[in-house]
DNA sequence: CGCCAGTTTGACCAAGATCAACGCAAGTGG
DNA sequence: CCACTTGCGTTGATCTTGGTCAAACTGGCG
């Protein structure tokens, strides 16, 4: 799942600023990518910095390079709801509304490549492969969405915590411990939980000895079964 | 929001059933429309029959001619959810795994037009016209995937309850009256709710006067403003 | 008329929220 | 180098919202 259009490393910052040859042949991936990075422009934030803001113009589309977003909302009343946590690959900040219907911030140090939505739209009018790799990440995320509505819909504090952390160790290199980026409260906020009911299942997990935790931010996996069977569903 | 591809009327059944000519022009809204009308077929299922089941393979596009559509998901230890009512015009099945994750159920009488995705996704190839009117739809349910992540995540039942009112009012002709197509069951399953709290709900906006109710499935606007202040975010 | 499916209402219960205190490690300033 | 602060994280006690269980109601239909 996710980190779309395979592993060109950004980092070397290669990237040209808003060239507008769309000149682009109807090819292979490669082209594509190609096509893709020369309509970007790399921009760094540092922690908890604004990305964008609910309600600026959304003329610009996402992509993570390195480190993560959280998407999110703040409620009148101060409730605060994230949408997604985007990693390295994961677009952002694509939609077809005048306004942002969300905020986005860094979690930590984040790199991020940003695409005129103008630029892109064209590019995918011309460039079929573009515009289907685009689409499948759309129905991706659309699915991942879905499958939230279930979690925060019919499944109990436990069974969230577990989809969670299973979800970040299939989405990190798979290894037994995993460095969480964001905070408890980030976390509750994303499984419509409160920060307290997170601790306390985090330690559930521990004391039953399916996850340790030698700090707050680092997860080690002991029973990946047990913590399947409670996500279940 | 929503009803995509205008208004033409379906349901005096003029679609050819999967006619595979695509050589279609690359011009305006209604070749778009007749194109993809020419690649799909009518059907009709009667109150609670199944569309497909989860588990099925994705093989199709669907969209609602008439009637309502729920897409649904049935966990082993009886908990259901549904993920979206569909209303004529709006798409449904839209995916690109190859299994269906959700089932989807008639809830009334219902005509869908069903689309083989292989022929779909040719026609969106060669015609950007059809790609960026399914890419909009898409993103709009992206959108209201996302809304409903909040609705469910953080928001109480009352709120849930008075954005749900709104909701299908809007979807309707936007008249004072409402008749609702879906049961009380399935309005709980939708909002991550019981049927006892969606009715005690039902009943205090009632004895508030905030609607009115004069049989289960029909809904009288009394107050929108009021609604729409317990609804806010 | 009596049954049936769906809806409504009431009494009680529990999962998770709220409120409050404490722990702990990383700064910061004297 | 060591008090003091600050920002998280953890844990406990209590409360509330919404869930569970149960019974009554309603309209349609054989």
């Amino acid at each position: 799942m996710y980190r779309q259009f395979g592993n060109i490393d950004y980092r070397n910052g290669n990237a040209a600023v808003g060239s507008d040859s769309l000149t682009i042949t109807q090819s292979g991936q490669l082209d594509a990518l190609v096509a893709l990075e020369r309509i970007g422009t790399r921009l760094s934030f540092s922690r908890n910095a604004e990305i964008y803001a609910e309600g600026d113009g959304a003329d610009c589309w996402y992509k993570v390079i390195s480190g993560t977003v959280r998407v999110c909302k703040l409620l009148a009343d101060g409730r605060r709801h994230i949408a997604e946590f985007c990693f390295g690959g994961d677009w952002f900040g694509i939609d077809n509304s005048g306004e942002r219907p969300y905020t986005a911030e860094a979690v930590d140090d984040v790199i991020v490549m940003r695409f005129q939505r103008r630029g892109a739209e064209q590019l995918m009018q011309h460039n079929p492969v573009v515009a289907s790799q685009l689409c499948d990440t759309m129905l991706r995320d659309l699915a991942n969405a879905h499958g939230r509505t279930l979690l925060l819909g019919r499944m109990t504090a436990s069974e969230r915590v577990a989809t969670f952390l299973l979800e970040m160790f299939d989405r990190g290199d798979r290894a037994k411990a995993l460095d969480l980026p964001m905070s408890r409260t980030d976390i509750a906020d994303y499984l419509g939980l409160t920060i307290e009911t997170v601790c306390r299942t985090l330690s559930l997990f521990k004391r039953d000895d399916v996850i340790a935790i030698p700090n707050p931010h680092r997860i080690e996996l002991l029973d990946r079964d047990a913590l399947e069977a409670v996500s279940e569903a």
